[in-house]
DNA sequence: TATTAAATTTTGTGATCACAAAAATAATCA
DNA sequence: TGATTATTTTTGTGATCACAAAATTTAATA
């Protein structure tokens, strides 16, 4: 009882840390790559929020030296994709229902904006993209494979608003994402059932017909429905774990 | 004239960078205190776009190693408050007139959404704190001192929208403020007559209220005019120079 | 004299290390 | 035994350096 308490407010370096790492091509810097990996980690729920990052810690486990790690952090940090606290602790930040509930009004907000800015932008090559960006997750999600899904559904949205020429909003809609992420994994090893529809089709008409309305309530109901869970009991649950 | 074309495509290091330096309290953190005098530097448009800045020379310029600038500018990046180019130069960007007009429409829906979501938690000692705030801002127009009245604007707007307790649209928001930031500098130089006007108090009256559609509609009128200097020809002038 | 090529300088990256602060552990006392 | 203090270990910070890539300057060519 204690140790649960403990467990939630302090941080904790008992937990192991499981990252699938992808090969470096020499092209791209260290520092990059292991960004990449620890950005890809955090985002598919891969370390639990509370568990202490270490730098060094981190650095042995990926191959590198210190540094590439130090600067990494503090990129994450600053896209409020983990928290640093005051004495320089970092770990993924907790979850909380009120917080949660922020996330995704703000994420209705800055996409449903994005991408009325982005309609006018819209050609008909970037018309078939996102068409046949569609077309690939209803093709994952026949075949369940949630992550791939949900990465098609990542690529399908900034597809859309970096459309306008000044995707402005893309960077902040990105660490929303990212402020999400872990938790939408853990959410979803928790429930049985996942959400296999979505809103792509009203969208794709809503930018054929260049009606802005449609497409910002199509947006709003893409996101609102994709974030359903988060009100099934079993996600409360999650986040008290 | 070639001169002037090579300066708009390539990058610059012939310009002086003068910032001024606030002295380092112990507590803080090098990097940390380095991040804040880049951040002010950028944010009141010392720093002219264009102009690449290296970490040795903004090490020698503060005093420190290079270790703190490495750091400072990463994040910075990461803020959008600075551009890293692909070659790793790294420079305070370009602004373009249709970039501007992007960034202040995305001011006015991620502010007006904050406001919105903040307004249930604001109390009577947050009020009193906005009327506080408001009054000085008065002060520092009536004293013609833009810059101060420039802060303050900032941390009103800002004590408004953290009253929320996760206020997870502040850092996007600044994020914004940073990217506008040099260039409301630049204009003011260029403009004989500044906004004296705000609509603080509609804000105000809208909270006494509890009324989110007024209030939203105040923040977006402060924003609006307080932006309004983007329309004039001046201003046109002085992003192509 | 305008372009291109070669040589030189500058610069970011990544590694290593010393040090002080923080965290974890051990020892002490009620 | 449970809370406090002292000790040890771990950790982030900041500095320095080698190296390769990039930018600049100089030389060569048309």
């Amino acid at each position: 009882m204690l140790t649960q308490f403990r467990f939630l407010v302090t941080m904790d370096k008992t937990s192991p840390i499981h990252i699938t790492l992808t090969e470096r091509e020499p092209s791209v810097t260290i520092t990059q790559w292991v960004y990449l990996q620890l950005r890809t980690a955090v985002m598919q729920g891969e370390i639990l929020p509370g568990r202490a990052l270490t730098i060094r810690e981190l650095a042995a486990l990926l191959g590198v030296s210190n540094m590439p790690v130090r600067e990494a952090l503090r990129q994450l940090g600053a896209e409020q994709a983990l928290e640093i606290r005051e004495t320089r602790r970092v770990m993924v930040p907790k979850m909380t229902r009120a917080k949660f509930d922020e996330l995704c009004k703000a994420r209705i907000a800055l996409e449903t904006h994005a991408a009325e800015r982005a309609l006018p932008f819209i050609t008909r090559d970037t018309l078939a993209e996102l068409i046949h960006i569609d077309q690939h997750i209803d093709q994952a999600q026949a075949q369940k494979q949630w992550q791939d899904a949900n990465r098609l559904n990542q690529h399908f949205h900034r597809t859309l608003y970096q459309a306008n020429p000044n995707p402005v909003m893309l960077p902040l809609i990105e660490s929303v994402w990212l402020q999400l992420g872990p938790f939408m994994r853990l959410a979803q090893n928790q429930l049985q059932s996942h959400y296999e529809t979505d809103h792509h089709h009203e969208a794709l008409s809503a930018i054929r017909d260049n009606d802005a309305i449609s497409l910002k309530h199509a947006i709003e109901l893409d996101i609102h429905e994709g974030l359903a869970l988060a009100s099934s009991p079993e996600f409360l649950n999650c986040l008290t774990q």
